[in-house]
DNA sequence: AACGTGTTTGGAAACGTTTCCAATTTTTTG
DNA sequence: CAAAAAATTGGAAACGTTTCCAAACACGTT
C-alpha cells in the first residue's frame, strides 16, 4: 500500500551501501562529512522515515506499550491513561490500547495480542490479580509489566489507591457525623474486585466504630430502576441515614434518585462517594467523596513499567494511606442536635499529597 | 528478552518445514491430516503465537489502526474512542492511540509515529482540518483515514457534529423561551476551530431570530477565576438572560459560578450547554443542552476506515441535522409572562436518532 | 617507496513471517 | 501396472532493519 521510501531506496539515492545509510542515520560508528551530507539530501528528497516494524524485527525490541483497561467511560481511566501517555510519550514510547470491558476472557486475548505485536511492557488493570490468566501469562513471558488499581500482592508491582483503607476512612466519616446505620451502593459488584475491597474495607471500619452493619444494595448493567431499588431499599430498612456509593458517578445518580422520592440530601439522606471526579465538586450539594489521583497512578504505573524496561530502579508507589484524601462535601450532614443550618461538615486534614513529583 | 517460539521451532519439533507450519496455521494450501496433527501438538507444546511483527514486515501490512485526539478527559473523545474500539476489535484490529493534547505540531509527530509503525489507517481529530500538516501527509502517503469531529471538506471522509447547525439550534431555543440578549462562553477559543464554529452557528441562530449579537466571554487554560470573569462579564452586559456554553463542562463550571454569585440559574441566568454528557442529567437544575452520540460517531469513523482498507463500501455518515439533539432542561428559562413556577420548558420534538444502527 | 595505523565503507547474515515454485509422494485412470 | 493427475511438502527469496566483519582507503613515519 504504501509508498514509502525504505533505506534501500536512500542508499540507492545517496550511492552508498544500506549499512552506512544506518550508521549515519542513527549516529553510530563513524561516516565522512561528505557521505553525510550525501545520505541526509537523500532522506530529505525520499522524505524517508525507518519502519519501525523492520526495525522491531531486527531488533526483537520495540518502542510500544501496552494498556489494558476495562473501559474508558469512568473518567477514573481515562485519566489514568492520560498520565501514563505523558510519561510515555516523553520517554519516546506509543501506547497500544485495549479495553476489556471487565471481561476477564478478553483479559487474556489482550495480553496474547500485546505479546504477538511485541510490546514493550504492559500496564493492564485486570478483574481480579488474583485468578488473572493474562496476568499468569504476562508473568511467564518475563514481560515487564505493572498493575493499575489492582491492590497487588507482594510480589506485583502496582500502583493503586488502597480501596480497604480508603472505605473505612468513609466509615469514619460517617461515624464522626453521627451515623449509625448506612447502605453501600454498588454496581456489578461480583465482576470489580475494587467494589467488593471497598465493601469490605467499610464494614470493617463501621464495625470498628461501633457502627451497625452496612446493608448491601446492588443494581444490574446500569442505572435503570435505581430509583424503584432505593425506595424499595429504604422501605426494607427504614433507620438508615447514609449511603456510601461506590464511585462517584453512583453517588449522583443516588443523589437524583433520592430527590426524585422527594427526599433531601442530605437532611433525609447522606452520600458519600469516591473516586473524585470533578462533577462532583460542581453539583449542589457538592459531594462528599474520596478523593484520588487517577493520572499520578497512570503515570506511575508508566514509570514503573518504563524502568523495568530500561532495568534502571523502579519508583515506589505511594504509601496506602497516601493514595487517597477524604473531601468532605454537602452530601454528608452531621447528625448532631447543634445542628447547624448550611449542612457543613469540618474538613479533615489532608494528608500528604502525592501529586508532587516532577 | 522474550523466549517466546518461532515457526522454526515449531517446525523443528513437528519435523516439518517452516511453510508447512504456516500453512497449516493459516489454513492456506493443503496439509495431510497427520501433519497437520503433529504442527498442532507441536503448536500446544510450544504455546506458541504468531508474532505480528514478522508478519506485518513480510505482508506490509498490519491489524493496527492509529487514533488520534486532542486529549481524553473531556469525555466526548473518551466515548468516541469507546465506539471505534468495539467496531475495530471486532474486526482484529488494535488501537494505537496518541493525544496530542491540542499541540498541532504533535500532531504531525503523531501521524509520522503512526505511519512507521505501518498502521493499517487512522482516525483522527485535529485542530484545523483545512491547515492539518499531519493530514496532508497522510493523503500524501494515501494511508486510509476518517476524520473524527472535524468537519469535513467534501474532500474528506468525516463523522462529525454539525457544530453551526447545532449551535443556531441553540439560538433557537433561546428565541422560543423569548430571550434576546445572550453571551456565548468558550475556553480556549482559538485552539478549537469546534468552538469558532459553534460561534459562527450561534451568532447566525440569532440573527435569523432578530436577537441581539451574542457577547464572547473567553477563558484562558482552565477554570480559575470563571467566577470573576463571570462577574466582570455581567456587570459590563447586565441586559444578558442567557449564556451558551461550548461544552457541558463549561456549563456546569458556569452555573456554579453563577450560583456563587447568588444568581439563581435558571431564574437569573439560563444556560445551554453542548454535549449532552450524562452528569448533566444528574445535575440540579437539569442541564439543557445539545445531546450528541460520541460513541457512534466513533464507532463510524472506525467503521469508515475499515471500509477503506477492505476496499468495500463506505458507510454514510447521519445528515447534518441528525448529528445532535436539543435537550430541554431546567437550565433554561422561560421568560414569558406565564412563567409557570417550575422553570420547566417544553421538550422539542427529537429529529431522527442516527443511533438506531446495528 | 614501503609500511603501519586509523578511519570509512559495504556485503552479508539475522530477525519471523509468507509465498512461489519445484520436488516428492499419493491417488486416479486407462 | 504404468502413466498421468493431484495432493503434499520444503527450500529459498523477500519484507526493512542493524551489526559484524573484512576490505578499501587515507594518512603520517621510516
Amino acid at each position: 500500500m504504501s509508498n514509502a521510501a525504505t533505506i534501500k531506496d536512500v542508499a540507492l539515492k545517496a550511492g552508498c551501501g544500506v549499512a552506512t545509510v544506518s550508521r549515519v542515520l542513527n549516529n553510530t560508528g563513524s561516516a565522512s562529512p561528505k557521505m553525510r551530507e550525501r545520505v541526509s539530501r537523500a532522506v530529505k528528497e525520499l522524505d524517508f522515515q525507518f519502519s519501525e516494524v523492520g526495525r522491531s524485527l531486527q531488533s526483537s525490541k520495540s518502542n510500544t506499550v501496552g494498556f489494558i483497561v476495562p473501559s474508558l467511560a469512568n473518567p477514573v481511566y481515562a485519566d489514568a491513561l492520560q498520565g501514563a501517555q505523558d510519561v510515555l510519550t516523553l520517554a519516546g514510547y506509543q501506547m497500544l490500547l485495549i479495553c476489556t470491558n471487565y471481561s476477564p476472557k478478553s483479559e487474556l486475548n489482550a495480553v496474547r495480542t500485546l505479546i504477538s505485536k511485541n510490546v514493550a511492557g504492559i500496564v493492564l488493570t485486570v478483574s481480579d490479580a488474583g485468578s488473572s490468566e493474562g496476568l499468569a501469562l504476562i508473568r511467564k513471558r518475563q514481560l515487564p509489566y505493572c498493575l493499575l488499581y489492582n491492590n497487588a500482592e507482594e510480589n506485583h508491582e502496582s500502583w493503586s489507591v488502597d480501596d480497604k483503607a480508603a472505605a473505612k476512612r468513609v466509615a469514619y466519616a460517617f461515624s464522626e457525623c453521627l451515623h449509625e446505620e448506612t447502605g453501600f451502593l454498588a454496581l456489578n459488584f461480583y465482576k470489580s474486585d475494587r467494589a467488593r475491597q471497598r465493601y469490605e474495607g467499610f464494614c470493617a471500619g463501621c464495625k470498628e466504630k461501633g457502627m451497625k452493619e452496612p446493608k448491601l444494595l446492588e443494581i444490574g448493567e446500569d442505572f435503570e430502576g435505581l430509583t424503584e431499588s432505593l425506595k424499595n431499599f429504604l422501605k426494607k430498612y427504614p433507620t438508615i441515614t447514609g449511603i456510601f456509593a461506590s464511585n462517584d458517578f453512583l453517588a449522583l445518580a443516588i443523589i437524583r434518585s433520592a430527590r426524585k422520592l422527594d427526599l433531601n440530601v442530605p437532611r433525609d439522606l447522606s452520600i458519600i462517594g469516591f473516586d473524585g471526579i470533578e462533577v462532583g465538586l460542581m453539583v449542589e450539594p457538592s459531594l462528599a467523596t474520596i478523593s484520588t489521583e487517577p493520572k499520578i497512578l497512570g503515570a506511575g504505573a508508566g514509570k514503573t513499567v518504563l524502568s523495568l524496561i530500561d532495568k534502571t530502579s523502579v519508583p515506589s508507589p505511594p504509601s496506602a494511606d497516601q493514595t487517597f484524601n477524604f473531601r468532605a462535601g454537602g452530601s454528608l450532614a452531621y447528625l448532631g442536635a447543634e445542628s447547624s443550618d448550611d449542612g457543613k461538615v469540618s474538613t479533615f486534614p489532608s494528608s500528604f499529597d502525592p501529586t508532587t513529583r516532577k
